[in-house]
DNA sequence: AAGAAGTGGGAACGCGCTTTCCCAGCCAGT
DNA sequence: ACTGGCTGGGAAAGCGCGTTCCCACTTCTT
């Protein structure tokens, strides 16, 4: 990757490097009209391309921002990416893309090459986890997550804050109210439906799958209804395919006793996940919202032509990102309180979306 | 973004900062095991993270890949993106994301900022459009990637040439057989279908989608079938939707009518496109594949459990990626032939993959 | 008309790292 | 014992740019 330099465009244009990078880009000092037209012309002439190595270098910072998520392809993710794609674009960064499968090993190997790339702020999206075998790994990448704030670097995080992390200088939470969210579901879910709830929900640890299922039985718990029985699995479509066949064949059991088979409304921590039950059940015979309802969570645009149509908690995750992203641009001047304020992100909410897939058989 | 350098890190341990360079990263040159130990040792406890940017000026090299995509949470892309992803680790090089929404001009504005990133290799993934309006932007478009590849950078674009591209040092297409894939389904389709075709496609000049418009009509033809109709709107869901209106109306007009009514096999020609028609026909009290038979392309993950199934044609969406990603990498060496060719990619294939959506009412 | 204030351009240093070149020791060879 | 080839470490020159400082020159003061 060789290219013409500012120097050779100075030469070319007949002044100093310093008025060449002056005219360049905004700098304080305008040079003279002419000279100016004279560097802008050789620039081009040159098909000149600054080096922004060089210029990070020079002004100790890079115009990146460090993207986190654990799979690029899962369209929940790929949602939040596309909101900070977006606000990056407002900011004339770039971003730099990392996935790392959900472990915080990778996490901080992830932050760490953002750190060497002196990224100016980084956004992590992936869902934070307090299992006893990543607690290692959660430690190092608060560790690592610290040394970049005290270096100056800016992070948000969507969801939860990383176990143990404790700068506070420029670290954010996008906080997604996923518990009172799943309670608002469980509440309405109830309103309709009077039989048995199961939660198919993430391994223990995943902290949005906890706070889903605990916000979901909190729910059941003030409308007075019992919890729910809590089946974990895998955090994706694989993991609800296999929660749901177990389902299926308990459906199937009690349905072939004598006693009127108590229906079952299955809330899968999220849709991915539900379009998996909703497949296994499916694949043993039983029908939705029939043998069983069935609700999920985030409302995937992708899954909503889904059928029948998925009952969920629809999640700005689009502004989740771009939230997220706005909440590490430099603020303004801390001196002025009302623009500094319109710089900090609005507060995520939810909706509560009730479609076909759990509507009371007839 | 301020941190400690390799100086200090250097001065900690009482070497020259050659001498904490040699040992810090893979140099030819391997100081002597106690000195590696002090300077690794020194550089812990700093907390030292290299910077990347001074060594990317330094080495003229960034480490960095770029990818183009229209729209980062389209599941295509972001099947693609993964590929990309996967590669890029096994080179330890980290993306950089770019979306354009499909113009040639913001994609010119991409490959510019990749190329004053110094990125080492861009992957663009986007459709290739020749509409009359994109000239200009392609021309310009062209004339950017030319310029990168003199400059020793390397580019692979999926799918098709960008249009005007002169360069062929470095520069790769990822070649997919929309056409003959589009034609194989054609040909299947047929065989389980006497009715019509009618074809939803993207706008005109969109490549991807006029190959497999192209493709289906050539394999219609071979098999003896009159060339089917054509529909064009957007090349996304509501596109697909528009269309499956128009669609509706079109088939609910004909079976009011007294003769049989003919029945339709809609070829849509991405399955985003195809489940956005499915989604109009059924909001408009038709049901598939009674009313009308319908078929996608891509095969994407997050849509399989889309009921009907939909029949589609399988891409190897994350390979392409990968492939692409890894012909933009390093070649070994041009003198041995035989690693030469390893690194070439694989080449794409794809599969027809009939499923419910398709068969034909009994 | 002489000095102050202002304007516009250049020289040079530094950002953090790699890499070439050089030099001081060390070994073996005659 | 003396020299030639190695080895392992340091000095220094960039990589391409931003920026501070400095200087020559113009324009407005009293």
């Amino acid at each position: 990757m060789a290219a013409s330099t500012l120097t050779e465009v100075a030469r070319l244009a007949g002044v100093s490097p310093a008025t060449a990078s002056r005219v360049l880009n905004g700098s304080a000092r305008k040079p003279g009209k002419d000279i100016a037209d004279r560097v802008r012309q050789a620039a081009d002439s040159l098909g000149y391309v600054p080096n922004a190595q060089a210029q990070g270098l020079a002004k100790s910072s890079s115009g990146l921002i460090g993207l986190i998520v654990h799979d690029i392809a899962d369209p929940y993710f790929a949602a939040i990416a596309r909101g900070v794609q977006e606000a990056a674009r407002e900011q004339r960064r770039m971003v730099l893309l990392a996935t790392t499968g959900g472990g915080p090993a990778e996490e901080k190997e992830a932050v760490a090459a953002f750190a060497a790339r002196r990224a100016d702020s980084i956004v992590i999206a992936g869902s934070r986890s307090c299992r006893d075998e990543d607690q290692d790994g959660n430690a190092e990448l608060a560790a690592e997550l610290d040394r970049y704030c005290r270096n100056g670097g800016r992070v948000a995080v969507v969801g939860h804050p990383v176990v143990g992390a404790t700068a506070s200088e420029g670290y954010h939470v996008v906080e997604v109210p996923n518990q009172e969210l799943a309670g608002r579901l469980a509440t309405e879910l109830a309103a309709g439906w009077d039989g048995d709830f199961v939660i198919v929900g993430g391994p223990e640890g995943l902290l949005t799958s906890d706070d889903r299922v605990r916000g979901f039985q909190d729910g059941l718990e003030r409308v007075g209804r019992r919890p729910a029985e809590v089946l974990r699995s895998a955090f994706n479509r694989s993991g609800g395919y296999e929660a749901g066949l177990q389902l299926a064949a308990r459906i199937k059991a009690a349905r072939s006793g004598e006693t009127a088979a108590p229906q079952l409304c299955i809330f899968a921590v999220n849709d991915v996940m539900a379009i998996g039950a909703a497949a296994a059940l499916r694949s043993e015979g039983l029908r939705i919202p029939r043998d069983a309802a069935i609700a999920g969570f985030d409302d995937i645009e992708t899954l909503r032509d889904f059928r029948p149509a998925l009952s969920t908690v629809r999640l700005p995750l689009e502004d989740i990102g771009r939230f997220a992203t706005r909440a590490t641009g430099r603020q303004p001047d801390t001196g002025n309180g009302e623009e500094g304020e319109s710089a900090s992100p609005g507060v995520i909410t939810g909706e509560v979306t009730l479609r076909r897939s759990t509507e009371a058989a007839a």
